[in-house]
RNA sequence: GCUCCCAUCGACUAGGGGUUAGGUCAUCACUCUUUCACAGUGAAAACACGGGUUCGAAUCCCGUUGGGAGCGCCA
């Protein structure tokens, strides 16, 4: 049995797609599991698309995402290089080979004259366009001459008709097509780029890729490559077409529906842990009730033949539940560390925090967030100090005695040097009973003065953390604003 | 239009000849909590349709319908 390699191999374009991470994932989950390789390549062939910076921001997905990659840009590996970019001669060479067996031929076919017949074919209602191999019948001198004045051209495969084109699929098993329907595909543009059919299987060839694993959106395209390994002469990988990720109305996850970029959820304050778990959960289970995964847990659990066949909708609502799982599976410190970071980039940055205040904050609100800056949005009276009260609760929570039960409370405090979060709770209860009013009278009005608003964790929690100096002075503010 | 792929609650899915068709998210209710949450308990919620095979079909086969993807000198 030879050695499993799966690559992931995509094309520099700017952002990468939260499909494409999914694809990387269950190729690197499956390397891992079967003790294999998992081989990161560049297919940087489309001069036209080129992004700068956009293979840094690859690699550094692939690090955020923790999908170690045993060969490609920056690690080397023995079947390089790693961009297709650089390996021009490599396809050039192929492509003679293939020339050579009259396996593919020369096209001198100009853009216009490919647009015409397309339209042509369409306005016949012809079942499909394709290439009339219209150059495939000019002679060897014509060839030449055309080649020997510099004419533009391109190289096509020569599909031969009448052919079955079978293969198996790991996941969806075997697929048949009729050769009419596969077009004489293009394999190298006239700028010298071979395109993505010739590069992607001659390296996944000398790269000695054992199993393709890519989404769905390739199995259309697949009998042309089958056709190249066959024209080649060499062994079929293992296909295996992922089902897509879609948008709630079905179609293929898109923009416009929503954020598909990566960056976009790291953006969002999504932990890179539960974006993770959550994609490997579009298409796969492991079989059991667990919706909570770890990454080397899913290395652990992770075969292709649990992988789904249908699509899977982005349920942003699961990724949501996932991430508040996730952030609170952490230790508190750990969250305080990251709140730290972001309150530097929120309208609070300057602001000096201790630790352990922070790691109050948390403790107290960690049940109530889905994401590290809800700690200050939501709870910003840990940050600020209330400057309006919440209508409803006022009406609801502020009477015409809350005043003089504030005034009684406060007095119970002052005297006390220190004070603990129980010494708040028995103010509170002495309060309580010499107005001879119920709890509520007091924990409501007190709640509004010092955060403004009507949930939140425990008043004597909130009292607690801001202290016994804010505490006070909040609740004069509220009497004297609210009366 | 053509080719291919797919089809279990609103979403993600388990189950693959005999199940009261299970779990998770979301929704709703109750309990806990004088707040908001968390948690717990419960409810509502699905085998697209039609044929066949079989003693028996969500499960196997065929068809229909529906959905999706692909049909570039993009990947």
């Amino acid at each position: 049995m030879s050695q499993i390699r799966v690559r992931y191999a995509p094309s520099p374009t700017g952002y990468i797609h939260i499909g494409n991470l999914r694809t990387a994932l269950y190729n690197y989950l499956f390397a891992k599991h079967t003790g294999g390789k998992f081989i990161l390549r560049i297919e940087d062939t489309d001069q036209a698309r080129k992004v700068e910076g956009a293979v840094d921001n690859l690699i550094n997905t692939m690090e955020w995402a923790g999908f170690e990659y045993d060969e490609g840009p920056g690690r080397g590996g023995d079947f390089g290089p790693y961009y297709q970019s650089e390996r021009l001669d490599i396809y050039k060479k192929h492509c003679d080979i293939l020339l050579e067996k009259r396996k593919a031929y020369y096209c001198f076919c100009t853009a216009e004259r490919l647009t015409a017949l397309r339209e042509e074919q369409q306005k016949q209602k012809l079942p499909q366009t394709k290439y009339d191999k219209h150059c495939l019948h000019l002679s060897e001198e014509e060839v030449n001459s055309n080649l020997a004045a510099g004419m533009p051209h391109v190289i096509r495969l020569n599909v031969e008709q009448g052919d079955v084109i079978r293969f198996h699929d790991f996941i969806r098993g075997e697929v048949e097509f009729m050769s009419e329907l596969v077009d004489d595909q293009i394999l190298m543009k006239s700028d010298g780029f071979p395109t993505y059919h010739l590069a992607n299987v001659v390296d996944d060839h000398l790269m000695k890729i054992s199993h393709v694993i890519r989404g769905e959106e390739w199995l259309p395209s697949t009998p042309k490559h089958v056709l190249l390994y066959r024209a080649f002469g060499w062994e079929l990988p293992t296909f295996a077409h992922l089902p897509l990720l879609l948008n709630a109305d079905r179609s293929k996850l898109s923009k416009r529906q929503g954020d598909v970029a990566v960056e976009d959820y790291r953006k969002k304050g999504y932990l890179t842990e539960a974006l993770i778990n959550f994609i490997a959960l579009l298409g796969w289970t492991a079989g059991d009730d667990k919706e909570f995964y770890y990454l080397p847990e899913l290395i652990s659990e992770f075969t292709l033949e649990r992988v789904n066949k249908s699509g899977a909708v982005f349920d942003i609502e699961k990724l949501n539940w996932l991430n508040e799982q996730h952030l609170r599976a952490k230790y508190d410190s750990e969250i305080a560390a990251m709140l730290r970071e972001e309150l530097k980039n929120s309208k609070y940055a300057g602001q000096e925090y201790p630790d352990d205040f922070l790691i109050n904050v948390v403790k107290v609100m960690k049940e109530r967030v889905s994401f590290v800056r809800e700690f200050y949005e939501k709870a910003f009276y840990f940050f600020e100090e209330p400057t309006s009260y919440e209508e409803a609760s006022v009406k609801k929570g502020w009477k015409e005695q809350s005043p003089a039960i504030l005034r009684v409370f406060e007095e119970k405090i002052k005297n006390i040097e220190t004070v603990s979060k129980e010494d708040y709770e028995t103010a509170l209860k002495e309060t309580a009973s010499e107005m001879g009013v119920g709890n509520g009278a007091v924990i409501h009005p007190l709640r509004l003065a010092t955060s403004g608003v009507s949930g939140g964790p425990g008043i004597f929690d909130i009292c607690f953390i801001i202290g016994k100096e804010k505490t006070l002075q909040r609740i004069d503010r509220a009497i004297s604003v609210l009366k």
